[in-house]
DNA sequence: GGTTGTCAATACGCCACCGTATGGTGACAA
DNA sequence: TTGTCACCATACGGTGGCGTATTGACAACC
């Protein structure tokens, strides 16, 4: 942090800072989930010894949280605010569903985020980070004359189906599609979900 | 197995078969997940020791293996085969979605399925009951009318929803509904996802 | 050139779980 | 009454993780 750190990147330098750490659970947790994130097999992984991570992190729960809250940031900026720009409401709920569609790796965590969600580090984010998505969707449906009601119903719905999409995408190896089929069924969640113009 | 058992139902007999332990591992995995379906927290929790369960099975996996046969036995009978009676196709779907979202232990289980896909014995099992119920679903809205491609992007859409929505239901709380929310819920669901009669 | 601060290795104790080996016990049958 | 078999206890070794304590290496700075 305080060092200048010509801009290596991250390429081995041999001395580790609490950030490489950080960048390499989130690696480790979308490869393989939040249990996988544990400090032996990390500092196997980064060609050390734990006798390492315990001089950044006071303990495994520290490094998770860290590294939550990292995801937390750059996935917010990912999707969320890019999407603002859209004036139309309408169009801005099209481009919400056909971009979400297309980030892979943010979601990834997420799903991986959702099967975790028994632990304490993870729960609290979880709330936030969907309530938040949700009320997302709420505002855009909202914008679009749809009632308090039946808005708040078409967004968990949306919110729903994106989860399952989730699921059914990485878990469920028979559902996968290929590239096209994938264009079209996003485009017909799209045309179901949002409701026709006027 | 053999002998007569009389039909105590399930209460301290002091000897246990091998449908006990899967029966305890059920309720276990309904209540904590798959992972804590462990051998030893299930003998405490039985009363006996590890040394019992190894005489009723050779592994923990082989007493998984056994008690998710088992639910997808139950589950196939407690939901769809009930279904299969109505004649008009939209009604049908409608029953599907009531019954569905009423439907609580098993589905249950099946969401802590869908955390646990990363093992070998849920995996293949998960891909069964999924791709089955999809089928289901397709069929219906094909016997509704629509086109082939489309009546697949339905019954995915679907299907995600309902994954989506366990998911909410169960984990974030922050989502749960009152009963009455939750049965227009339900109401709007089917209304957006089952095509109008013509 | 010694001191200090930063990162890392080693070695240890702890816990929870898996699976094995072996011996015990009670009910029921011969 | 005595076996036998079905079920269970006990004790053990192995694995993989967490966290601590102690010492070591190396660079920066004075």
């Amino acid at each position: 942090m305080s060092a200048v750190e010509p801009l290596s990147g991250k390429t081995d330098k041999s001395r580790l800072s609490s950030s490489d750490w950080e960048q390499a659970a989130l690696d480790l947790l979308a490869e393989q989930g939040v249990a996988a994130v544990a400090v032996e097999p990390l500092a196997r992984r980064l060609g050390v010894t734990k006798g390492s991570f315990y001089w950044h992190f006071p303990s495994r729960e520290a490094l998770l949280k860290s590294a939550l809250e990292l995801w937390e940031k750059q996935d917010q900026e990912a999707v969320f605010d890019q999407i603002d720009a859209i004036d139309d409401p309408r169009e801005r709920l099209y481009a919400l569903f056909r971009r979400t569609s297309r980030e892979i790796r943010s979601h990834v965590i997420y799903s991986h985020l959702l099967k975790a969600m028994d632990q304490p580090v993870v729960q609290p984010l979880m709330e936030r980070v969907s309530t938040r998505r949700v009320n997302y969707l709420l505002t855009g449906y909202r914008s679009l004359g749809m009632s308090r009601r039946d808005a708040m119903n078409r967004a968990r719905l949306a919110y729903a189906a994106y989860i399952g999409i989730l699921q059914m995408m990485l878990q469920l190896k028979t559902m996968r599609m290929n590239h096209e089929e994938y264009e079209a069924y996003v485009e017909h969640i799209a045309d179901t979900l949002i409701p026709a113009a006027p």
